[in-house]
DNA sequence: CGCGACCGTACTAATACGGTCGCGGTGCGTTAGT
């Protein structure tokens, strides 16, 4: 069987795509897909990662759902797809910018077998109907693009995402492929478990990038911190992207580096939808040298020639760090990152963790249940909330088993429930629980900014990956500080420890005299080996888990 | 959470201070009007 999959893999990936050679990962992906098995494929940018559900969705009986986040970037899959002009491999897509008619003429495509591939959001198939006529098509496979959105997005901003799971059940069920560029361990398991997918098959490949020169640099003022971009960016080639938080400074850092002598433009989320797409293109089509951007220029930049990324800024997470520098130097030739942050820049990412909800909306939304299967709609009418408050209310309370969600999406109150009290209570609980994974986050991005070990292994920690020398491409493995690791603490990577307040955890890596501690409840965390010896502060857990 | 813009006051001429307040990312969808 091995054999066979992967033998109508390969001549399904030369026949349809040109492609001589799969790379063993991807082949290893797909012949899971094939058998009929999840699987979780974490892929760099531009490791290949569509051709992971576009081969084997060639070889499946029935059409292959898309999951995908941004129009823009399925315009661009849908229009990679049908250039090829292979009725194999025809797509279409349903959304807002398609006419009923046209949406209607999708579906009949996909209904005859014309058309292979539906290209589609979380938001469309929220939609009973919607739902309903996906599952009618029988799909044979679902893939979820930069499935990280799951974790990044759901909780506060697209919560849609966070109901992935149910709609995956509402679509009959079929196997599930997830994939991103990045993810975290915690961002795995969430992954996972938010999209029910059972026994998933994790393919994973190395994330160190050995042709990227790693630097971080704490800037007393921003003048200084002006300067050293100058500094980058007459020395290094171009194109490059300078990363800014906020949207005025990318577009007063844009004009500011122009009048300096270097071109550059602005991107962020609030320009015209026009100018976006435009700027967009220019700077793919290396029209524009440098690009000044919030974190909304990201997700489709498929290019090779990126020489350089830089950060005005601390990004929130070393997941959202690794995505950005990522697309710097993906044709292999040497390409730089360069972080340069202000202890004033943690105060912005405060302020996007957000605050609590508020517990008398929790206990309403709770409460509101109580009066029969109610759809999100309809609960936010009863409540007078928001859509996406009761949206995510739902999720915290779906999480301490308050809600149920039936069959066609209708939320009840689930069996053995707490009382509304109790549940708001606990749904409270849960989102400190969550914010304190968040901040973490932060937390583990500032270490990394401000350590004097190798930059790469403090990284590559984080995601669980160990490095057993130093990079030998970052500041400091150049700068001498960075120093050979024990080959083992006194806890074994990836073991499972106790703490008497943290809980449960599980030890991602060493560095220098500190170790990094991932717990369930509250998040990373760095401790000293001997503090945490001396006073016996974990527990080797001998279950496992 | 912390910044910077703005205002008023201080108190004496042009500038310095202290307090208040607004602001800050990521996109789907729908809808109203040209």
């Amino acid at each position: 069987m091995f054999l066979l999959r992967s033998l109508r893999l390969r001549r399904a990936a030369r026949r349809h795509f040109g492609w001589q050679k799969l790379r063993p990962t991807q082949l290893r992906a797909m012949r899971t897909l094939l058998a009929g098995r999840d699987a979780l494929v974490v892929l760099p940018t531009g490791g290949g990662k569509s051709a992971v559900y576009q081969v084997p969705a060639t070889l499946l009986r029935g059409p292959t759902v898309v999951i995908s986040p941004l129009l823009a970037l399925q315009q661009d899959q849908v229009g990679n797809l049908n250039d090829r002009d292979d009725p194999a491999l025809r797509a279409v897509r349903i959304s807002s910018a398609e006419s009923p008619s046209k949406q209607a003429a999708a579906l009949a495509e996909l209904r005859s077998g014309a058309a292979k591939f539906l290209f589609i959001t979380p938001e469309q198939l929220t939609s009973p109907e919607r739902l309903a006529e996906v599952r009618a098509l029988r799909p044979a496979l679902v893939a979820i693009d930069e499935a990280h959105c799951i974790s990044s997005w759901g909780h506060d901003f697209r919560p849609d995402y966070l109901t992935l799971g149910h709609l995956i059940r509402g679509l009959g069920r079929p196997p599930v492929v997830a994939l991103t560029a990045t993810a975290s361990p915690p961002v795995r398991e969430e992954i996972t478990a938010r999209l029910g997918m059972r026994k998933p098959r994790l393919v994973l490949s190395g994330l160190d990038r050995p042709n990227l020169l790693v630097a971080a640099m704490h800037c007393p003022s921003e003048d200084y911190r002006w300067r050293r971009l100058l500094t980058l960016l007459k020395e290094a080639d171009r194109p490059g992207i300078v990363y800014v938080p906020t949207r005025r400074a990318a577009e007063e850092l844009a004009e500011r580096l122009s009048d300096a002598g270097f071109p550059a433009q602005a991107y962020h989320g609030g320009m015209a939808a026009g100018l976006r797409h435009r700027r967009h293109e220019d700077f793919l089509a290396d029209r524009v040298p440098i690009m000044v951007a919030t974190s909304a220029f990201g997700m489709g930049i498929d290019k090779p020639n990126l020489r350089w990324v830089a950060h005005v800024a601390l990004p929130d997470s070393p997941d959202s760090y690794l995505q950005e520098i990522g697309r710097a130097g993906r044709d292999g030739e040497p390409a730089r990152a360069l972080l340069l942050y202000r202890a004033e820049d943690v105060a912005l990412q405060r302020f996007f963790h957000g605050g609590a909800p508020e517990p008398d909306e929790l206990r309403t939304v709770a409460a509101a249940l109580h009066n029969g299967p109610l759809t999100r709609t309809a609960l936010a009418k009863a409540t007078g909330l928001g859509q996406r408050k009761v949206a995510s209310h739902i999720s915290l309370l779906e999480q301490v088993g308050a809600v149920a969600t039936g069959p066609r999406g209708e939320l009840t109150v689930a069996p053995y429930a707490p009382l509304p009290d109790q549940a708001a209570r606990e749904a409270l609980a849960e989102y400190a629980r969550y914010q304190a994974g968040q901040r973490s986050r932060t937390d583990m991005m500032r270490r990394f900014a401000e350590s004097r070990g190798c930059r790469m292994q403090s990284l590559l920690g984080y995601f669980g990956e160990q490095l057993s020398r130093p990079c030998g491409h970052c500041d400091n493995c150049h700068g001498g500080t960075s120093e050979v690791l024990p080959d083992d603490g006194p806890y074994p990577l990836h073991s499972t420890v106790r703490h008497a307040t943290w809980g449960s955890g599980m030890v991602l890596g060493y560095e220098k005299d500190r170790m990094t501690v991932l717990f369930d409840d509250v998040g990373y965390k760095t401790l000293s080996v001997a503090v945490v010896q001396a006073q016996g502060l974990l527990a080797l857990d001998a279950n496992g888990r």
